[in-house]
DNA sequence: ATTATCTATAGATCTATAGATAATGC
DNA sequence: ATTATCTATAGATCTATAGATAATGC
């Protein structure tokens, strides 16, 4: 075939075909080979476009990043609100894309992530958050949410809806009456871990602040 | 050689060989001729003692798991700081693993979580702690360490000792300015993160129980 | 008879490079 | 001349099985 007239293969689409086929197919389905039959090019034409593999998927960890719509921030509202949203954004995109996760571990380009944090705490310091504060919150932001989701994403599919798994009445009885007394789903576990850590954050600095 | 007098193979040898290789070598580098040849045998000798290699990073996972010392429970002691120094101890396991972090986000076998749960559960129980708190604590307790630590397990060598990587002081000035007023180290972060969400689950409560 | 090794090997990949080829754009 | 594809292939794996072999323990 040669040059063809019109170029077969563009990043933006061979990223979201890699994208496709981890969701669809599984992380290990991923090869090169593989993907460019998705594109029905030949493995090496995309040697021209990225310089190797783990170009290809660093490009995939970051369009899933791009994936998350930031809430749009109040302009006199609560920032936690405004964090929490974010997270639970953030958490839903990771979910949608979980076969992806070990990529989004190994890959995720930490620049991106630091150019976020600096809008994020530009928010926070509008909001009158107090600087002292910002770095435990993004902090935690982060690897909370990026953590909690991860070890989500990699649930066996049947045991999702549960929050812990294999529970047995004999074998676990205390942990089997915590989970009959707790009413919240994951989704809603996450959300509460979070109003409660931003909660401890701003109540222990204020017990430090006043000794 | 056919049979050896002794055997040459046990499992936990190979686990722990295992776990040398990922931690010198790499998880990459780690395959069963690799694994054979540390062991000084071949290949297909270890499908004597595993049924596959699935077995043996699920085996790796659970060692590594195991590797964490339990604290001492205090008879009339804080839970709070015995589920911090816990999650502290779990933290610095991991680390000294950081390159098994995907086999541990993978293989880590749910049964072994649900038994330190049920085990946990009981000691919050005995310690006053009101059951309709515990999912929540336990979740986060096993999230936030695990999630966390794996976040942290991923970073480049370079930069592990700063809380964000490359913070430039032109691009990112309100994080730059955030960063110099944070004196926490990483593990100082991740203890007040704890506890900071230990504070909130139980504050969140008593609102709620007031009302 | 069972156990624990070995040799040999099937079979399936994969990543990445070299070099040919033809279309494009200067 | 440059660009974007292709064919061909080097080279390096890997996982897992089949079947031989000799030591062990009943």
């Amino acid at each position: 075939m040669a040059r063809p007239s019109k170029p077969l293969i563009s990043r933006t689409a061979a990223v979201a075909a890699a994208i496709s086929i981890i969701d669809a197919e599984g992380l290990d389905a991923f090869s090169l080979p593989r993907l460019a039959k998705y594109l029905d090019v030949k493995a090496p034409s995309l040697y021209h476009h990225f310089s190797d593999k783990n170009e290809i998927l660093t490009e995939v960890a970051r369009a899933i990043v791009f994936e998350t719509r930031i809430p749009r921030q109040p302009a006199s509202g609560d920032w936690q609100d405004w964090v929490v949203a974010y997270g639970l954004n953030f958490r839903d995109v990771i979910l949608r894309h979980r076969n992806a996760a070990p990529v989004m571990l190994q890959f995720l380009p930490r620049d991106l992530v630091t150019d976020m944090f600096e809008a994020a705490a530009d928010y926070l310091e509008s909001s009158g958050v107090p600087v002292r504060l910002h770095v435990q919150i993004l902090d935690g932001l982060e690897k909370l949410t990026l953590g909690v989701t991860l070890t989500e994403a990699m649930r066996p599919e049947a045991k999702r809806s549960a929050v812990f798994a294999n529970v047995d009445r004999i074998a676990h009885p205390v942990l089997d009456a915590a989970l009959k007394s707790n009413q919240r789903t994951p989704r809603q576990l996450y959300e509460q871990m979070m109003r409660s850590f931003l909660y401890g954050v701003l109540h222990a600095d204020q017990v430090d602040n006043s000794i």
